[in-house]
RNA sequence: GGUCCGUUCGUCUAGGGGUUAGGACACCAGAUUUUCAUUCUGGUAACACGGGUUCGAUUCCCGUACGGACUACCA
């Protein structure tokens, strides 16, 4: 009957970031495994943002956070942003609510009231350290010898608070307990209680713990299912605790624990320091920190794709079982459970996400690449005809990794060449080439229509004419043209360029390299 | 240190009591491309270790090792 009416409850999830910052590659992956999940069982995907912390709040954190998402495709159903039927969703608009659930917790016995200063806590432990103790932990055994309403009489705890003494408020962990819990992922996790200490819930400056308000917030909002980095396993006992203190057991949620996003190296969680060692992104959009007005880049800013972002972060520790990789947003939704999540962390690997960018680059049209190139060239200064620079991307586009690499590997496109891959002009120069490609000039030159086919027929017939073999000029007549030896098919870049720029960059060339063949 | 979690090619992973342990990225080689890239074909490469259970374990159990997370009036 219980578990028939949990297995019916509606699929609510919240991803639930502090804006301390922006929002870290890992939170993007923990948002879109939650947004999989509500979009696939017809659920709700809320936004909460927990800011209990106001020391760590960041100007622009939030609004980062919510473009962010916005641009990976992560839609937001409810919350911050959005607004709906729990709002408010921001944390420190909620202390009223916290407070109310704070006071049951005392009344039941199950939380109590902490006056120890930072020195006497810092006592405490050095005490428990000298002595041998394994943890050195405010709980069931030392909180009998520290300054709280469980060793002070009411009328003690009375003075201190009316006095204005600050404190905060402890929850009261029981001595001997086995908590358990049922990951979705991890299957049954124990502990026992005497390994929890009696965590702070309420700090004294009124405002709740991510603990308290976290359990509070989650039974407000009836959310069904707590997807969240495994860095929050070892607390999630003391979170059952709290749900079963506040009487809420029967609407916990579902919890899943994702496997960590690991360095490239593998030791430990992956962090902005990493990413800059290694030189890629870590956050998805370019972010400057307020306060040191350093830039960090975005995986949006350097050229990747967000649905190829999102198809190689749903594939961090999650597969469908099959052997398709590339999926789209639909796909994943359809395809997503977290039963097929893994247990291991994963490690970053940015030459995997260069893949997908690469995949999904493919798959764009010349049109819609076209259009993305004609504002940079605008930006430069260049002028390019719509057609012009559809051709150019239909060249290019198989070979590059970032859309940006169209415009930055294809300048010869638009510039005469001023200097020539020497390595190239030393094996490829040589009398015949000058011989051809003199000839060549000519006879383009003469032409009255020019095209790739022209070109080539041409410099077919040229060579033909003089007996050289077309293949033992051509890298000559590209380093011409382009001034590398390596680049998309020649007789089409000839054709961008257009018949009055080929005669042109032949003449240079000729000129310029003249001394080659001395 | 303590608690918790984890461990299949270099990386992401599939698999699961009997398999030639499969795929993808990366790497290497060949083919195509008169270049490079793409594409295609092929190749190198893995069940951490030790005990059980079993006719048989990479798979199940227990240890060990190694790695990670957590250990704040941070989330």
């Amino acid at each position: 009957m219980q578990s028939y009416f949990l297995a019916m409850k509606a699929v609510r999830v919240r991803f639930a970031p502090s804006p301390t910052g922006a929002l870290h590659i890992g939170g993007v992956r923990t948002a879109l495994y939650n947004f999989l999940l509500a979009r696939q069982q017809g659920g709700t995907m809320i936004l909460r943002i927990e800011d209990t912390d106001q020391t760590r709040y960041v100007p622009g954190a939030e609004e980062y956070i919510v473009k962010a998402l916005a641009w990976v495709g992560i839609k937001i159903d409810e919350g911050v942003g959005v607004g709906g039927p729990h709002a408010p969703y921001r944390q420190s608009e909620r202390k009223d609510i916290y407070a109310k659930y704070t006071q049951q917790l005392i009344d039941s016995g199950h939380a109590y009231y902490a006056f120890d200063t930072e020195e006497e806590l810092e006592q405490m432990r050095e005490r428990l350290k000298a002595a041998g103790v394994d943890q050195q932990q405010y709980n069931s055994i030392t909180r009998m010898q520290m300054r709280n309403s469980l060793t002070l009489s009411e009328e003690e705890t009375k003075a201190l608070i009316d006095k204005g003494t600050p404190y905060v408020i402890r929850l009261k962990v029981p001595r001997k307990e086995e908590v358990r819990l049922n990951d979705l992922i991890r299957g049954w996790v124990m502990v026992h209680s005497s390994q929890i200490d009696d965590k702070v819930l309420m700090k004294s400056d009124g405002m709740p713990t991510y603990h308290l308000a976290n359990v509070v917030d989650d039974y407000l909002m009836e959310i069904s299912h707590v997807i969240r980095g495994e860095e929050w396993l070892p607390s999630a006992p003391l979170h059952v605790l709290l749900y079963k203190f506040l009487g809420w057991e029967e609407a916990m949620p579902k919890f899943a624990h994702l496997p960590l996003l690991l360095k490239p190296s593998g030791d430990g969680k992956l962090s902005k320091r990493d990413a800059d060692q290694m030189g890629f992104p870590i956050f998805p959009l370019d972010w400057v920190d307020p306060n040191t007005n350093e830039r960090a880049p975005g995986y949006k800013e350097s050229g990747y794709l967000s649905d190829a972002l999102v198809n190689f972060l749903a594939f961090l520790g999650w597969n469908p079982g099959t052997t398709q990789e590339i999926f789209s947003m639909e796909e994943l939704i359809k395809a997503f459970s977290i039963e097929r999540i893994g247990k291991a962390g994963a490690r970053f690997d940015i030459q995997k996400a260069q893949w997908f960018n690469q995949q999904y680059l493919k798959a764009r049209s010349n049109e819609t690449l076209a259009e993305y190139l004609l504002t940079i060239l605008k930006n430069e200064g260049v002028n390019c005809s719509s057609e012009t620079a559809i051709k150019i991307c239909s060249i290019m586009k198989e070979r590059i990794t970032f859309p940006k690499d169209i415009w930055e590997q294809g300048k010869f496109l638009f510039f005469t060449p001023t200097q020539f891959d020497n390595a190239v002009a030393d094996k490829k120069w040589n009398n015949e080439a000058v011989t051809v490609l003199t000839a060549y000039r000519e006879s383009i030159s003469a032409l009255t229509a020019f095209d790739a086919t022209i070109a080539k027929t041409t410099l077919e017939s040229v060579t033909a004419a003089l007996g050289i073999g077309t293949g033992k000029i051509l890298q000559a007549l590209r380093l011409s043209i382009t001034g590398a030896g390596a680049g998309p098919d020649l007789m089409m870049v000839m054709e961008i360029v257009g018949k009055e720029e080929v005669v042109k960059r032949l003449d240079f060339a000729l000129q310029t390299l003249k001394v080659k063949v001395a």
